[in-house]
DNA sequence: TAATTAAATGCAACACTGTTGCAATAATGA
DNA sequence: TCATTATTGCAACAGTGTTGCATTTAATTA
């Protein structure tokens, strides 16, 4: 994965590739306090504009639930500048709080009289397995 | 709906009639902004704070679509303090960028092998009526 | 390998949003 | 009408988003 920024055409800098690191180490969506816990120093601006510039090259996504603060994933399809193309629901556990993102085979359809509908994101919450088992 | 204040155990207050009013104006999901530019004078906190305890008492709900800020509708729904449901997607125009609460007969299921769902929420992009008979 | 150039970073600075404590004010029920 | 309790407004602060600009660094070319 190292020509990643390349292929992205954007610079490989040590900060760039430590916050990429950063989603790889986690399988899940993580809000930006998990990413500055694991930087051992950094810039918050730099920080910003990396997270902005992934979104934009579609390196990663942005899960906005409502009420919580933003998450970040690693984008696992083929997403671009242009538009980000998922084939996963954003699932939250109600009890760890935890936001993966979850593939499935295909994303249900819905027709709309008065709309035209060109993407559809699906949210759900519940519980994950981990915490199902617990409790 | 003079007694909706009543129902839900709060004060009415000329401010927050004004509050309802403009969401009862508008029939799709507006933003803070907006709510802002119709009230002819406001205090920014109780603004924050009027919003805030319309979402607990269940009288109108969030929106937050990736990358845009959030926005506020009114429910129209049996939604409560412990939680909102809703019978409607969230459709956000490409065009005109309003965001739309459609109501839908049934919001489609999905199963997830290793996940318990007990919400869904379903976001869609697209092209609304309006901006598809004029382009 | 060194020089060039264009991108990325860091600093300063500001705007906006979210949030709390507390005193003043207003709505409700008796 | 009065007492009680919720609501409002002020002050104040923290956090986040954002920009311009100078400096530094990565990638490219000679």
């Amino acid at each position: 994965m190292t020509n990643l920024f390349k292929n992205k055409k954007l610079r490989e800098t040590p900060f760039r590739k430590e916050v990429l690191a950063i989603f790889t180490k986690y399988n899940n969506a993580i809000p930006l306090s998990i990413i500055e816990k694991e930087l051992n120093e950094y810039n918050r601006i730099t920080l910003y504009r990396t997270i902005k510039v992934f979104i934009e090259k579609g390196i990663i996504h942005e899960i906005s639930l409502n009420g919580n603060i933003s998450n970040y994933a690693l984008c696992k399809e083929k997403c671009d500048t242009i538009a980000h193309y998922h084939q996963h629901i954003h699932f939250k556990c109600n009890n760890c709080k935890v936001i993966f993102c979850v593939e499935v085979d295909k994303i249900p359809t819905i027709k709309l009289p008065e709309y035209i509908i060109d993407q559809f994101e699906i949210q759900a919450t519940g519980l994950c397995q981990k915490c199902n088992l617990i409790s």
